[in-house]
DNA sequence: TGATTTTTATACCGTTTCGTATAAATTAAA
DNA sequence: TTTAATTTATACGAAACGGTATAAAAATCA
């Protein structure tokens, strides 16, 4: 009994843990990724289980049967969405990166991300978000306003560490910084969307870097 | 025969222009208004023709006859949308205001619009569609980017007259201020449809004035 | 091997969607 | 009063929607 224990938790961290019955064709980490791609392209509403079911290579059931409904769909994509760019956007804060140099990553990866997609770009999910579904659904609209929060507290946190390295001025007005540079990833995201050209989102992303650090 | 066509001129000045049949038992403008107000709350995708007909009042046929299909109706709801939001900041931008006034015209209007709504907050109309219908639609594209274009231009002649008249020194960086300055209006936006509280984006709109007009 | 478990594939169900056909209602013109 | 024109009201139709039942397929366990 203890040994079968033993075996079956050496096996959850080593292997798959071979389930009893068909595998799964799919990855769902994968599967997840294109599921949010696709709401990122058309929004909730617009995208249809039989898009969603396309763009993730899985039949209808499978759907189900992994993610359960469409909107629980949409918050575990919203959730892996989330999860990836803060591990893009932690590589900015790591120590070592003048203020500077932090805020170019920051803004250049916001910019990459804005501008990916195969049928235009796909603009920021938490801004497309908080523009459709947050307005009805208290939920997500919680998920988004996390999200707006934590962007502010990591980019004071850094401003007030500039501060201590004497990298900026003692009286530096942070909150307002903190506010204009979190604020100016909505504003990319929104031009990003309307097709914008990636040179004057560069220019935007610039300009709030010099307004910051100079 | 001459005589039929001044008759008929003046009607069409004075009166509504009698028609031949049964009158309409709306008016245009207003029910425009209310499908204006449908497609903000919940998006083109979400929002479907028996909303728009409950919201406007108005039966299908009528709404077919009168304003076209789901898509012209929301283009000709937006360009109202616009005519709108134009008259309401134009008030703002009168000869004999401060800078420092005109700014907070603007941004207090802006707020006061897009935190309107009886289901909660509508936001901006523009920043709605450049999230949503811009991406497929070239058309609602190119209105969205005029609308963007417009704000920043507006803000930009206000600011050089700014320092034409002394209120900002001359070497005021005015595209960097006109950026932020128009790109706040995104942020209160999506702020205020993720329900951030009137006075957390009231301080927002003062942060901005306070960087620009100091 | 045969039984059991899980996933896949197909097809379906009821509802909602956009758009329209049709007939009643209401007006001006003849 | 009759005719023509226009809008309203009801109802309908084809397609798309979200979600699920059902059976075949593919794996493990006994």
């Amino acid at each position: 009994m203890v040994q079968k224990m033993e075996k079956t938790d050496r096996a959850k961290v080593a292997t798959p843990a071979k389930r009893r019955g068909r595998p799964r064709a799919f990855e769902p980490d994968v599967v997840l990724g294109k599921a949010a791609a696709a709401f990122r392209d058309g929004g909730f509403a617009a995208t249809s289980l039989d898009d969603l079911s396309e763009a993730m290579g899985i039949n209808r059931p499978s759907l189900y049967a992994t993610f359960g409904d469409k909107r629980e769909l949409f918050l575990r994509a919203y959730e892996l969405y989330r999860k990836e760019m803060n591990a893009a956007f932690s590589v900015a804060f790591e120590p070592g990166l003048s203020l500077r140099q932090t805020l170019e990553k920051l803004y250049a990866t916001a910019i990459d991300v804005y501008l990916s997609g195969d049928n235009g770009p796909r603009g920021c999910f938490t801004v497309m978000t908080a523009t459709s579904e947050a307005m009805a659904d208290p939920d997500i609209r919680a998920l988004v306003q996390k999200a707006f929060n934590a962007g502010r507290v990591a980019l004071t946190k850094r401003l007030e560490l500039a501060v201590e390295q004497g990298d900026l001025p003692a009286d530096t007005n942070i909150p307002v910084l903190a506010q204009i540079g979190s604020g100016a990833f909505d504003t990319l995201a929104i031009r990003a969307r309307a097709r914008v050209p990636r040179a004057e989102l560069e220019t935007i992303a610039s300009n709030i870097i010099n307004l910051i650090c100079d």
